[in-house]
DNA sequence: TTAATAGCCCTG
DNA sequence: AGGGCTATTAAC
């Protein structure tokens, strides 16, 4: 058993084997290969005694980095399943899973880490050895006394000063210093005491403790504001309280980490911790990782790719905002972090809880059909915190030029006049939508997509938003030569313009991600909302998800109707979700709140159920739209992708892709191609193509023998080209 | 993916 | 012939 079976970050379906130098390599473990003219890192994943490969031609692994902890096999076998089921090259979703500097050719491992501990004459002799007048001596000796050791965080919370004390007990040979590997556990007794839980939360906590020792999918189905995350800290704290175990936490955005985060440590001051999302740097990424990996960190919080973190006990997963798109990554591995969350948690045996206000159809449905179990609350937690009255004022008899409703208008003022804060939600950033000639209609196009590029008047500038080209305002139509060019449409700027006449007095802030780029801004902005030292907010979704501001009363929702009409199968439940979830800021604190949504169709399904707060019943008649029509999740789907620079090499790689299907048994719609709405992105053409199935099996088997046909097509080569399964977008 | 190489057109 | 370019192929 010479030999190791290796995988490489390569976009090819083979395993590479390598002859082992010092024959203590372990699966799992990283090495530094030579791979033609290169040095490659590789992971281990088997050891075989014979190798396919010429024995002249196999060479030998470089390093083994044997000091490290190779990743577990339940690692591997996920990722080993995600690159099956979403056909992805196994070294590639192997390799991209890890932090980044476990793919560089240098040692990864966690800094020891110094603690201080008695001395052996010091704990024999008692406090009797501290002065009685030395105060922060004999504070720091009683902490040292209760435990083997202390590092440096654990001191700080005993005294600010604790360095001075430790030195000179060192000094006098009381204290010794010490390098370990662990950090110290802390009994979760010391944990601050929760607030109590209302009859429905303590409901579903109570249901889930009963069943907490084996996998169950839990789907807590939450209005905002009923305390979906105070059920999260009471199972944590309860599952955590079994020593060493282990939680992973999901979060859709790292908008969001911050906040739990302060939740979580506010209310788990010595449970150890970590934060996995892409703003961390990468050794942060990677001690995080490290620290889940063997056991040190309680809590994982993370994004998405956290979901791959090796966990030693892992005892429970949380999904919060399980609908949220976010969850999808939308390229290399099309994963989504949600279902792998629920593999993974069946894997190990554990509860997942997934928690939405608005879940996704397709765990409503798994709902209904009891593969998943149904947890609802029903009551906003804060008492007296009623739910925001949701109207929609028709604008059909507006004069196409105002963008906002006199009714809207007056609604905000009288806020103004009582010192309550408004927010006004447009999904569009940007001064207008699209530059237009006056006189012969044409529009500002983006030269790389099928898109319009958006205004930006404060540059006097037009970028695309897809693919972000600019270029200057032309003082004149490029067509007709006429320079009567007017910005149509509304966007936040425009939006922050016009009310900026209209309520001079009025402090009004711009929440968009132009306004919001610099890392700081949005917890500036949160600090200032809460001081009250903002009157009115303008924003996109960014304003949609997670805030808490007490003195917000009124919510106004501009332009949403184009979602309502969308070829887009998914709009209306995407748009329903982000219609409640921004609804949700209205009225928290005992406030009443009130959601205004101006739109053309007032009678529409979406917004009378949304007025009535009715996510049930919409999602009933979406779902019975869906079995109708035969799509997911009552389907299930798979979507080929390719993009060139110019279209006709794309459509020869579908003709082909479409006859190499045909040489297949299947029973399964493949489709034909069609341009995507954004026909051009970034330069390139793009086409799609769509298989449906009924069911999962038949299409990971087709899928699996043709997409390899796909790799060994001449017609590949002169495309990009990818698979999507179980896609979300168009 | 990278890197080498095979194939091709072109040149004064 | 050799430069410069693209397409093809191998990597253990």
């Amino acid at each position: 058993m010479r030999i190791l079976r290796v995988a490489l970050d390569l976009p090819v379906d083979t395993l590479f084997d390598y002859l082992d130098g010092a024959s203590h390599v372990k699966v799992g473990q990283r090495v530094l290969v030579p791979f033609g003219k290169r040095q490659i890192i590789a992971i281990v994943l088997a050891r075989v005694a014979v190798s396919e490969i010429a024995d002249n031609k196999l060479k030998a692994i470089l390093q083994a980095f044997e000091d490290e902890p190779p990743l577990p096999a339940a690692t591997l076998q996920l990722l080993k399943f995600c690159a099956d089921y979403y056909q992805y090259p196994l070294g590639q979703a192997l390799l991209s899973a890890l932090p980044s500097r476990l793919r560089e050719a240098r040692p990864a491992l966690l800094p020891k880490l110094t603690v201080f501990k008695l001395s052996e004459q010091a704990r024999a002799a008692g406090l009797e050895a501290i002065a009685p007048r030395a105060k922060l001596q004999r504070l720091l000796y009683q902490a040292l006394q209760n435990t083997e050791h202390l590092d440096a965080t654990l001191l700080a919370t005993i005294a600010s000063g604790w360095r001075n004390g430790i030195k000179q007990m060192i000094s006098q040979g009381l204290v010794m210093t010490a390098e370990v590997e662990h950090l110290l556990q802390v009994n979760l007794a010391s944990a601050s005491v929760s607030p109590p839980l209302n009859a429905d939360q303590q409901q579903s906590l109570d249901v889930i403790l009963a069943e907490r020792e084996a996998f169950k999918v839990w789907l807590l189905y939450g209005i905002t504001g009923s305390g979906k995350t105070e059920v999260y800290m009471h199972l944590l704290q309860a599952v955590l309280a079994k020593p060493g175990s282990q939680a992973l936490v999901l979060v859709p955005e790292i908008n969001l980490t911050p906040q739990l985060e302060a939740r979580f440590r506010a209310r788990f001051p010595q449970m150890h911790m970590v934060m996995l999302h892409s703003q961390m740097n990468e050794s942060e990424r990677l001690h995080g990782w490290l620290r889940s990996q063997n056991g040190d960190a309680r809590i994982i919080i993370g994004t998405r790719l956290s979901v791959f973190t090796p966990i030693k006990h892992l005892a429970l997963i949380v999904v919060d905002e399980e609908h949220d798109a976010s969850y999808k990554q939308q390229d290399g591995m099309r994963y989504s972090a949600r279902d792998i969350a629920i593999l993974r948690a069946k894997s190990a045996n554990v509860p997942a809880l997934l928690g939405s206000a608005t879940p996704s159809l397709e765990s409503w449905h798994n709902a209904q059909t009891g593969r998943y179990h149904l947890l609802q609350l029903s009551n906003r937690a804060v008492l007296g915190a009623a739910l925001p009255e949701i109207k929609c004022i028709d604008v059909r008899q507006l004069p196409l030029q105002e963008a906002l409703h006199p009714q809207l208008i007056a609604a905000m003022r009288q806020r103004l006049e009582h010192g309550e804060q408004s927010l006004l939600f447009i999904n569009r950033r940007g001064y207008a939508p699209v530059l237009l000639c006056n006189a012969c209609a044409w529009v500002a196009p983006c030269t790389r997509c099928s898109s319009r590029l958006v205004v930006h008047l404060r540059d006097k500038r037009m970028r695309c938003h897809h693919c972000g080209h600019e270029q200057r305002m032309p003082m004149q139509c490029p067509k007709c030569g006429n320079p009567d060019l007017r910005p149509a449409g509304q966007g936040t700027q425009r939006l922050e313009e016009l009310l900026t006449a209209q309520f001079p007095q009025a402090r009004i802030l711009r929440v968009d991600r132009d306004s919001m780029r610099n890392k700081h801004a949005i917890s500036a902005m949160t600090k200032a909302v809460h001081a009250q030292e903002i009157d009115i907010l303008v924003g996109t979704q960014m304003l949609a998800k997670g805030h808490d501001f007490p003195h917000l009363t009124l919510v106004g929702v501009i332009d949403t109707d184009s979602a309502l009409f969308s070829p887009d199968y998914r709009a209306a439940e995407k748009l329903f979700a982000q219609l409640m979830q921004v609804s949700g800021r209205a009225g928290r604190a005992g406030k009443s709140g009130e959601v205004l949504i101006q739109t053309a169709f007032p009678d529409h399904v979406l917004f009378q159920a949304l007025q009535r707060h009715d996510y049930v019943a919409f999602a009933d008649s979406l779902l019975q739209e869906r079995q109708m029509a035969n799509f997911p999740p009552y389907c299930f789907e798979a979507l080929l992708r390719a993009e060139a620079p110019h279209y006709e090499p794309v459509r020869e790689f579908f003709r082909a892709a479409t006859a190499a299907s045909e040489t297949l048994t299947h029973n399964l719609a493949v489709y034909d191609p069609v341009r995507p709405r954004m026909e051009r992105l970034k330069g390139m053409e793009r086409a799609q193509l769509l298989i449906q199935a009924s069911a999962r099996p038949a299409l990971q088997k087709f899928l699996r023998s043709w997409v390899t046909m796909l790799r060994a097509l001449p017609q590949a080569g002169k495309v990009r080209w990818s698979v999507d399964v179980d896609p979300l977008d168009f």
